[in-house]
DNA sequence: TAACTAACTTAGTCATGCCTAAATTGGAAC
DNA sequence: GTTCCAATTTAGGCATGACTAAGTTAGTTA
């Protein structure tokens, strides 16, 4: 008789790892578009992103492969809990970064470029460190004007 | 007769466009060693950056075409000045970046990971506007113990 | 000086994401 | 019910940047 294996899930199925930034960036624009359209379509995404039709489709079926949202060809898509929660979060990252650049004056054009790229490298503890400063930066009128 | 080209140079030549994260990286590491060691052999390089050394041979052979460092096989390499000029640059987002946040008191292993992915993602204003909010910061110690 | 070997390069491959061009689909208009 | 066409998908490519495996090089050592 042979033993029995030890361990039978080393890894339960190639696990949702991290996203990369690609996919951070699809998922906060689906929930963007779905907050204020209703609905989010293979060409509002490509066209709210810059980015192809033909790209959008293949992101999107990948998306759905990885469980982040339920996609039915030619119809739509929503996105699951798991991508909810995904979304919400860069979101979150996204408006925090923003608030905070926009407490210290720079110009609205470079906040948008410089935060779609730190957005996506920002842990939770950075997070809630610029939070914190950001709540008290605002409550100080003065340093904040120093600032500038 | 025919007419002659009216435009000879479109684009000098598909010129040095922006810096990748990996550039950025591979630049930065190897000033540091040049500053500490004295040089920067590619398996320095790769032990480093924890990449292979093939990987490393490829990268370093791209930047020598790109003018921005000079590589002669199998003997070493030395930064051009466009080289190190980005090398510096990029140097200097990273220290500040973590200055800040050893000031927001952020534990040193997540501000090791997050600069490394943020340093690539901020522009000169941005980099300012930090750079002097720290300064700021550092002349109130009660606001910084408030922060923690 | 001949052998050894760490360092290095080359060759071939892969994943991620993006593109254009060429189908396909399905809802709207006639 | 057909036709039309915008939206979508598929097919085929390309650039970046990483990897492993298999040579090559050159400096050290015996
Ligand atoms: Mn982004
Ligand atoms: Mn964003
Ligand atoms: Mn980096
Ligand atoms: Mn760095």
């Amino acid at each position: 008789m042979r033993a029995l294996p030890v361990l039978v899930h080393v890894s339960a199925k190639t696990n949702a790892s991290r996203s990369s930034a690609a996919v951070e960036d699809y998922l906060e624009r689906i929930l963007e578009l779905i907050n204020t359209k209703g609905y989010a379509r293979v060409v509002d995404i490509a066209t709210s992103l810059d980015i192809s039709q033909a790209s959008v489709t293949n992101m999107v079926q990948r998306l759905d492969g990885e469980g982040l949202l339920k996609y039915e060809k030619y119809r739509g898509l929503v996105l699951t809990t798991a991508g909810e929660t995904l979304a919400r979060n860069i979101a979150r990252r996204h408006q925090l970064l923003t608030d905070f650049l926009k407490l210290l004056g720079v110009d609205e054009r470079v906040i948008e470029h410089d935060v779609e790229g730190m957005e996506h490298h920002i842990s939770p503890s950075t997070l809630r460190a610029i939070e914190t400063l950001t709540a008290q930066l605002k409550r100080r009128p003065a340093l904040l004007a120093r600032l500038r």
